[in-house]
DNA sequence: ACCTGAACACCGTTCAAGT
DNA sequence: ACCTGAACACCGTTCAAGT
């Protein structure tokens, strides 16, 4: 690419473009197919000039993860809240299993950029809707995200599906009726389902445990308390054990 | 080390001491500590030796995943179902997470060598015992196995913990009440509990949430129906979606 | 036939030498 | 001061040349 004027233009480098090239490497190629030389070639410069930009791989790849998070859609705020928290769980599924290797990511690096907070911020509101008291919400969005992330990380393993297939067909052929009688008498369950059936199962039993675990006492009832949740005194102390 | 004989004498290659050298470096200096060429180098031959045990990496990081979970202690067969399942899963978890960058593997490498079916024998054993019908179990220790890894991942992360408080922290700096009214809530209660309080309670959830979604529709009382299960046709239809 | 040193095609990161 | 080519210290994997 060169300007009218002669000179060869190079677009100019910025974290933009570098998060927005290593996501579009991460979509195309996966997660080995995105790296930082890689990204500095496609740019037309040399691999030290990143570090200009960014500090080390894993920020990028936690710019990334961010990035690819602007594209979960929210829900639409008319809908029940347990069609809108499937609604966004799935969303969010669907974003991470788009490019593959980005599940991945997602452990290594935990989100913590704006599109996080938005997405967690949403959450926090239909729980809210849900008549889960904050308290609980707080973990529960924890455990729904983990779950949506592990079940995106093993989903989007490109080889995952053979190797599940052979795994499991090994598996049984191993498996005698009076070693592993359960395991033998449970396999077509286990092959049984479709992704989006797991799924809807797997929501529901969070959310109906949730609903059965709350973390202060008063909180039993699906009757929304909307609005009754933003009155707390900021700034807490520091985290204890934290999974 | 030299035999009586004069020789040198090097310790016979196999699979076995191959994956044992791979999960002492993978103990001993995390996920990227561990490497082919450092195994090759720690039993004194070239890199290429080892392609006559293991085809690749991921192989070898499957074997080294198997060969962890070797170390998850079984729960001692008197206690009540609950009692064991926790126990069981949390066996698993503090294995995964004893060695750094173990749980990131579980992603990668879903086992299914002899000790993962072990293990997963023990649990569809256990939710029998509970009443879970083998239908809803199958499904059941996928998500209650989905959790650990995650948890352990999450956990294991050595760049975790201040990662979230960092994270967090610059989170909230961010966080206006207006905007994000409910993180700005819930924020003392995101940072709150211990990982094992937070594992307990969500093993609850989880158990609670999957007692009330059976698969099959008769299978609603806690009573165990022990035994009535292993009376099933073998091989089962090919997997049509997958988790 | 089996084994393996050296080579190949990559990495992330650093740093000194240029502008 | 800013930028970057080249170098450093690694990878996984292949292959031809040895025994």
């Amino acid at each position: 690419v060169k300007s009218r004027r002669g000179g060869p233009v190079k677009a100019p480098l910025s974290r933009e473009v570098i998060v927005e090239e290593a996501f579009r490497q991460l979509t195309a190629e996966g997660l080995k197919g995105m790296s930082l030389r890689k990204v500095a070639a496609a740019l037309e410069t040399g691999p030290a000039s990143l570090y200009a930009y960014v500090n080390d791989l894993r920020e990028l790849q936690t710019l990334v993860l961010d990035r690819a998070l602007a594209n979960v859609k929210l829900p639409q705020p008319g809908r029940p809240w347990r069609e809108r928290l499937a609604q966004l769980l799935y969303a969010e599924v669907e974003v991470l299993c788009a490019s593959p290797g980005l599940a991945q990511l997602a452990f290594g690096a935990i989100a913590t950029g704006p599109n996080a907070l938005r997405i967690a911020e949403t959450l926090l509101g239909i729980l809210d809707d849900g008549g889960v008291a904050p308290a609980t919400a707080a973990w529960a969005i924890d455990l729904l995200q983990l779950y949506v992330t592990a079940g995106a990380a093993e989903k989007a393993d490109s080889a995952h599906h053979s190797n599940v297939v052979d795994g499991v067909e090994q598996m049984f052929s191993l498996t005698s009726s009076e070693e592993f009688p359960h395991i033998y008498a449970a396999e077509s369950e286990m092959l049984s389902g479709t992704g989006a059936e797991r799924f809807a199962w797997a929501i529901n039993v969070l959310m109906d445990g949730i609903l059965q675990h709350p973390r202060t006492p008063e909180q039993r009832s699906q009757k929304a308390t909307k609005k009754a949740s933003a009155t707390k005194p900021p700034k807490a102390s520091a985290r204890s054990g934290g999974r």
